[in-house]
RNA sequence: GCGGAUGUGGUGAAAUUGGUAUACACGCCAGACUUAGGAUCUGGUGCCGCAAGGCGUGGAGGUUCAAGUCCUCUCAUCCGCACCA
């Protein structure tokens, strides 16, 4: 057969289309797999990421197609979102035509690559019938009081009026005109996502074996629960009169109490209402202020890099050794960690050290190592040790100590244990157009109002002006009124969209709703029963922290509102890496981007599909490389040619194995080992590149012999195990060749294993010297003596020590002298 | 800065449980066929060395009969850091 990839790729996904092959059966008595990757962002064109995420995602679900499972392979659109906005200010176009005509494009292009999804379930998020859905929860959740409004800081382009993103924010300006932005004090929508900390924490443990663990890892760092102590630092009284009376004493967080009596300076973060007071009531000098603010407006990540202080000239009393200790300001001290400040104790604490150094503080030693000296002008000792300087402590080990402090300090009601979590409250508000619209309605005498269900969706109004200035929901001039749903007096709609994560935290369950009741309810509980929780879940790495926990911490929302009855969606997790071309990401911006579409043209889907799995493990990052691109088209090229040497049948050709000569049980054997492998890669190991590895290495046996039926065979296997991967070659030599019947479960024959002859390494010392043939059933003896035969000049005037025999692998032979 | 990962030939990578390092592919070299080759096929290809042999999985140590794999330290690169998705 000659090799013609657009003349097959055509004309397989025609009929794909016409039969609606991929559209899974709505008989819940079958057994179902749910293969979801993660859904684009629909930016215009797909990139090779997207290419490489659905082509796993694909084989998956083709896979599980041939052994007969009822599979669910849906696709959608996370389609509101910043970019759309961004083109409008850059070309004027309109976000809703030109994320709808970015979405129609990237339809055709996933046809093209032959993705076998199930195209009846397509949604995009900007859909009403989404945001419908999606603002009812909203709704629920306000009445379970798990969203509420406060205040909260935001980048702020004072030019503009604008709130910005952090990625609009660059070096500390505005990205559109370079005004160095401020932080703004606005309310703000929140979801109570800490609430859920804890379980979000203790049910990763259901996860562990089907998530990678670095990822587990990730999101128990991010969550940070943290035990410890918290008490109240006072000040003295020359201080409190510096601050008009106004302050008494603030909070600290430590997990460190054994390091008490080491307490040399105490830090707040610059946005402390202490400092905030001091700055309102002009207690500090210009250029103190001036600094501060520079704190401020610097990123969280910079902030941490170069510690930087300043003296607020004010002290508090320690609570145990009664001695003044002074209060400074911190850029590394968070506000929104803990209590925003931290007692220092430079002797045990990296960053207190590097601080201390830097603003010639005290270091206090209170632990020292359980054997031998620390030197503490060159770092501090963070190790576990022995308490030293720390009074009636003294002597004791620093880690069990730390229970007896935090004891001492509840008797004496100067503090209490207390829990700690990095995770902070979900910022779910956004002050942009393209998003769905938060369905509350702020009244004059109502307050706060829910808008009432039947009313929804809330939608956007199409004729907006997007400029980059201000909110254009709020710039409006007619939309946000309305009348309250409560009292029926003229009330104003609030303008903030929402954050598009809360879209992609329930796309998952909504796939799962039957096309027939698509418009009546967002899913129902039986179909969400049976098609939950998704069995692979594939997705790029930079999602393993927010997207994920967000999606979580929904599933958990949904089940405590009655909708669902599990705790966790995503029962597998796959996380594939990036897709590099000269060593860097690919992008627009460097200019190194391949475009899927020119490699269907040049070589056809199943080429990009081939070269995409086989040039690395999903899991690591894939450098793109056009000549081994050719090389996976040859490689397509060759299978077309190779079914020549297979014959027409409807039946796998039964064969003799002891008839056969070594050539051919060779090339048997390969096929067979292909065909295990291809199991072992689908069920649990994922590494296509293996599989396709192992089915090349069987290509190369088979073209050794030259026996009809052992190439029929191969053929009928080869073609089953690479359908989900290369699917319209197969389709066709299958449709040609087998009437399609060997699309399905294939029989492994284990008597093409049986081997009689074994290759064993033998080392002397564990230096591989030699290599040696020896019969299958041969004993240790007669092992060992050939092995010693075949390295008898290593062994010449030396003692052998011990001799080793690793069954079917090696023999290692230990000498002296 | 903090958290997470990765590092093996000229290149992408394989080695599943501590057991013959470099499977498979790209590239390169040589040859065959051809009017032609950026087509196809065959053979070769870790490095040093004429050879015997030596060296070799980012670097330095260690454990072991045996280490790419385990341990300690270290270097480089990548991902995430809460309003990009």
């Amino acid at each position: 057969m000659e090799y013609k990839s657009q003349e097959i790729e055509k004309k397989w996904q025609t009929f794909w289309a016409d039969n609606d092959s991929f559209e899974p059966s709505e008989d819940f008595t079958k057994e179902k797999k749910y293969i979801l990757s993660m859904f684009p962002f629909p930016s215009g064109r797909l990139h090779m990421g997207h290419v490489r995420n659905y082509s796993i995602s694909d084989a998956f679900a083709r896979y599980h197609r041939q052994l007969g499972r009822n599979v669910l392979h849906p696709i959608g659109f996370d389609s509101f979102g910043m970019p759309a906005e961004n083109a409008a200010i850059k070309n004027g176009s309109h976000p809703k035509g030109w994320t709808y005509d970015n979405i129609d494009y990237m339809k055709k292009e996933f046809k093209s690559l032959g993705f076998s999804f199930s195209t009846k379930r397509e949604l995009a998020t900007s859909d009403e019938l989404y945001t419908k859905f999606e603002q009812g929860f909203m709704i629920d959740m306000y009445n379970k009081g798990l969203l509420y409004r406060e205040k909260g800081l935001l980048n702020w382009c004072p030019h503009d009026e604008t709130v910005l993103a952090n990625e609009q924010v660059i070096d500390g300006c505005c990205w559109r005109c370079d005004t160095p932005i401020v932080k703004k004090d606005m309310n703000q929508y929140y979801f109570k996502i800490t609430q859920y900390a804890d379980e979000l924490l203790k049910d990763l443990d259901q996860l562990k074996d089907g998530w990678p663990s670095q990822v587990l890892t990730m999101q128990e760092n991010w969550i940070g629960k943290s035990n410890g102590l918290a008490f109240d630092l006072f000040f003295d009284d020359e201080s409190k009169k510096l601050l008009n009376s106004k302050f008494e004493s603030f909070d600290v967080f430590t997990t460190r109490p054994d390091t008490i009596y080491g307490v040399s300076y105490t830090a707040l973060a610059p946005e402390h209402e202490i400092v905030n007071y001091m700055i309102e009531h002009k207690l500090l000098s210009d250029e103190t202020i001036s600094e501060i603010n520079k704190m401020k407006n610097t990123s969280s990540i910079d902030r941490q890099k170069e510690k930087a202080g300043l003296s607020l000239g004010l002290n508090v009393i320690h609570p145990l050794t009664k001695k003044l200790v002074p209060v400074w300001i911190a850029n590394f001290v968070l506000m929104d960690y803990g209590s925003g400040a931290v007692m220092a104790v430079p002797a045990h604490d990296d960053r207190d050290y590097d601080f201390a150094k830097k603003y010639d503080l005290e270091i206090n030693e209170v632990i020292k190592p359980k054997v031998g000296e620390h030197d503490f002008s060159k770092s501090a000792f963070t190790e576990v040790g022995e308490l030293i300087n720390s009074e009636e402590f003294n002597g004791l080990n620093s880690k069990k100590s730390q229970y007896n402090i935090i004891k001492m300090f509840e008797e004496k009601n100067f503090g209490k244990k207390t829990t700690n979590y990095k995770l902070k409250d979900w910022g779910v508000s956004r002050q942009r157009y393209w998003g769905a619209p938060i369905p509350f309605i702020h009244c004059d005498d109502c307050g706060l109002v829910m808008e009432k269900k039947e009313n929804l969706p809330i939608a956007l109004p199409d004729d907006v002006e997007i400029n980059g200035e201000g909110s254009p929901l709020e710039n409006h001039p007619t939309w946000k009124h309305c009348k309250c749903p409560t009292c029926g007096k003229d009330a104003l709609r609030e303008t903030d969209t929402m954050d598009t994560f809360v879209e992609s935290s329930w796309y998952f369950l909504r796939f799962c709703a039957s096309p027939s009741n698509w418009e009546d309810e967002a899913f129902s509980k039986e179909q969400i029963k049976y098609w939950m929780g998704v069995d692979n879940y594939i997705g790029g790495i930079e999602h393993a922290i927010l997207h994920l926990l967000y999606a979580r911490f929904f599933t958990k929302v949904f089940r405590d509102l009655g909708y669902i009855e599990f705790d966790e969606p995503f029962e597998n997790l796959l996380t594939q890496g990036m897709v590099l071309k000269d060593g860097a990401k690919m992008s627009k911006s460097k200019g190194n981007t391949v475009d899927p579409d020119e490699i269907i043209e040049k070589f056809g889907a199943d080429t990009a599909r081939l070269f995409i799995l086989f040039a690395a493990p999903p899991t690591q990052e894939l450098e793109w490389n056009d000549s081994a691109v050719e090389g996976s088209y040859r490689f397509l090229k060759r299978l077309a040619s190779f079914s020549d040497k297979a014959y027409k049948t409807d039946t796998i050709p039964k064969i003799d194995h002891s008839s056969l000569n070594k050539s051919e049980k060779l090339a048997r054997k390969k096929v067979y080992e292909a065909l295990k492998r291809s199991n072992e890669v689908f069920e649990t190991r994922h590494t296509f590149n293996t599989l396709i590895a192992g089915v090349m290495e069987a290509m190369n046996s088979l073209n050794e012999q030259d026996n009809s039926d052992v190439s029929t065979e191969a053929l009928w296997i080869i073609t089953s195990i690479l359908e989900p991967i290369v699917p319209h070659i197969c389709w066709e030599i299958s449709d040609q060749l087998f009437n399609r019947k060997n699309l399905d479960k294939q029989v492994i024959l284990e008597e093409v294993f049986v081997v009689d002859e074994l290759t064993l390494g033998v080392s002397v010392n564990g230096k591989n010297r030699a290599s040696i043939e020896v019969s299958a059933s041969a004993s240790k003896d007669e092992i060992i003596a050939t092995a010693k035969d075949a390295i008898s000049k290593w062994l010449d005037g030396k003692e052998i020590v011990k001799e080793i025999l690793v069954p079917k692998k090696l023999v290692n032979i230990v000498i002296k002298g």
